[in-house]
DNA sequence: TCGTTGACTGCAACCGGTTGCATTCGCGGC
DNA sequence: GCCGCGAATGCAACCGGTTGCAGTCAACGA
């Protein structure tokens, strides 16, 4: 009601000077006081209901504990994990996490990027996966801790956390080429993403081991609308058509498979067809899709692991970790049938 | 690099004092500086690159401009588009919303209030849905601006925003006894939460409406195991089976679908199940589900507003805005066969 | 006995802004 | 020509902690 109590006031009922009592209040230095003095300062704080003013104590100590969360977008089934991964983290070392949606507008992650700084973070962790350069460039500049999830920047500068899209995109190619498809689709996602690029080229590497010819359409965004549109684009033109089509995520797998359906084709009977990322209920679907799990959460813990690293004084060694994917096969993916 | 520039290092190259640039940089008092002036401190501020420390301001005002919104659990798709329409509506005017997940569990939810009133946040939004009594009462003796979303309490003591249980629960057994149902079981969610204990009276109304006899499974929470488990227990015990089983969200209707398969039997030729909440990508399940759309996006765009209200100085009226819902008919729902 | 040491505590500056009040100064009115 | 007034700016306290330094005091060794 009236005000909370600060260090004054249970310095005051405690009889002692307010930095005694922030010694005795703080883990770190209640060594350097007396234990009963202390004890009596933690009784009376107790009794007050104080808790200290985080934002005095940033004020002084310049540091916030607090670190930015820059992704596209949240309600992408993709990110949540990750960002449970970083908070289950961070919160149980006193950080807490400021989440912020760029939409993938260079202008809005900016926007945020400086409403962060601004807030005094004491880290980034850029999940972005876009051209980030300019914002990474300026997070280097100012000597402030960050953490990449997903894609690099080309002279590294800081720790980067990803997916092994490449052995993802690598294993289930094998599988098609194992099933007897000779004829295998991918729709890309955008290059400007590192995803987008990585999934591609792994793409492009593992059709040419297997001699089979590569045909790519790259959607203009990670969305099923996006896949829907490129399939249709391959149902049209192609002749033949495909027997197995990669998409590079799952969303696009999703329009994909509508696209099909609404050109009288059967998927798999007609066409098999992957997904990337395993997103949750992909099993309910019909047919159940075949996709790559990414250890989601397992990104938001490490990189928030390696975060924590650099705000512990540790150097921005520009090191990438790189966390398995596991192909998981399920009903979309059948041999050919012609 | 160095240090960021402070509002002193401004002043001093610009030749006034500390309080003139303050006043400059502050577009509400800066009409209280000679313009030329003003020109002159913007000009030198710009050139510095200097941004003020949000830290330093928040001290002196006592106002952070930040919000703390506790959920649940993010990876539940119910919630990432209320945080997305929380923050659309409070980053336009200058506030951050720190997103904590309690996982319902009222240990780790006191712990995320106590952190959040530490960094003294302007305003709570509460979304967890739960019996939040304690740190509703405890936030408004504090006198601290709060929106409630999906639960209120008994006695109301802030504004309240809501999707339409009832209207959406009486839809769905409107609809199903359209189709000729007259064996409707409910799977309940946990009577703990608000829209649980909600939807079981709404479906208990409906029924008695319609001279059906009532059949509820509670479920332990809202997610699909517990939607299989409680499917399944209807399935052992029910004789004659349910034609039609209304669950109380989306998740447990997942469940509730696989416990149905494991039956052999199948949807919605032997049974029609519907869900609650419309999540994404019901649409590409088999069958697709029918479900309630719940206005997630606009829950949080209009808890949010409410909260601005508040926190700029509006009274914490209690009162309850409660959203339509619609229902989205799919092929989960058919007539009974038999 | 006296100086030394170490444990404990107090003092006061400091972090970077904001803001009530005082001061200065120019100008118009009488 | 003097007074009063308002605009513009400076001064300094203040927000609530943290921390280097200094002071006090008792125990200990020589």
């Amino acid at each position: 009601m009236d005000k909370r109590p600060t260090m004054s006031d249970v310095a005051r009922l405690a009889g002692v000077h307010k930095a005694t009592a922030s010694r005795a209040l703080n883990p770190a230095t209640s060594g350097q006081v007396n234990p009963a003095t202390a004890r009596r300062i933690l009784a009376v704080a107790k009794q007050l209901g104080y808790t200290p003013n985080t934002t005095a104590r940033s004020l002084r100590t310049s540091r916030t504990l607090t670190v930015g969360v820059l992704i596209p977008d949240l309600t992408n089934p993709l990110f949540p994990p990750i960002v449970r991964g970083i908070e289950n983290v961070l919160f149980p070392r006193g950080y807490t996490a400021l989440v912020a949606n760029t939409d993938n507008d260079a202008e809005r992650e900016a926007a945020h990027f400086d409403t962060l700084l601004g807030r005094q973070v004491d880290g980034f962790i850029l999940a972005t996966g876009r051209r980030t350069h300019p914002l990474v460039q300026s997070a280097h500049d100012r000597g402030i801790a960050t953490v990449l999830v997903n894609r690099g920047t080309d002279p590294p500068m800081f720790p980067l956390v990803t997916g092994d899209d490449t052995a993802g995109i690598t294993a289930v190619v094998d599988h098609l080429a194992e099933l007897g498809h000779r004829r295998i689709a991918h729709l890309a996602g955008p290059v400007t993403l590192s995803t987008g690029h990585a999934r591609t080229k792994a793409y492009l590497n593992a059709v040419a081991a297997h001699g089979i010819p590569p045909s790519v359409v790259e959607t203009s965004t990670y969305s099923a609308p996006a896949g829907f549109d490129a399939m249709r684009k391959v149902l049209d033109a192609a002749d033949p058509l495909p027997t197995a089509v990669v998409a590079a995520n799952d969303l696009i797998a999703l329009g994909a498979l509508r696209a099909i359906r609404a050109h009288g084709l059967s998927c798999p009977d007609d066409i098999s067809l992957t997904g990337f990322n395993d997103m949750p209920f992909l099993d309910e679907l019909s047919p159940p899709l075949t996709s790559v799990r990414v250890p989601q959460y397992e990104l938001g813990t490490e990189s928030a692991r390696l975060l924590l690293e650099q705000m512990d004084g540790g150097p921005a060694v520009a090191k990438t970790l790189t966390l398995p994917v596991r192909l998981v096969l399920r009903g979309s993916t059948a041999p050919p049938s012609r």
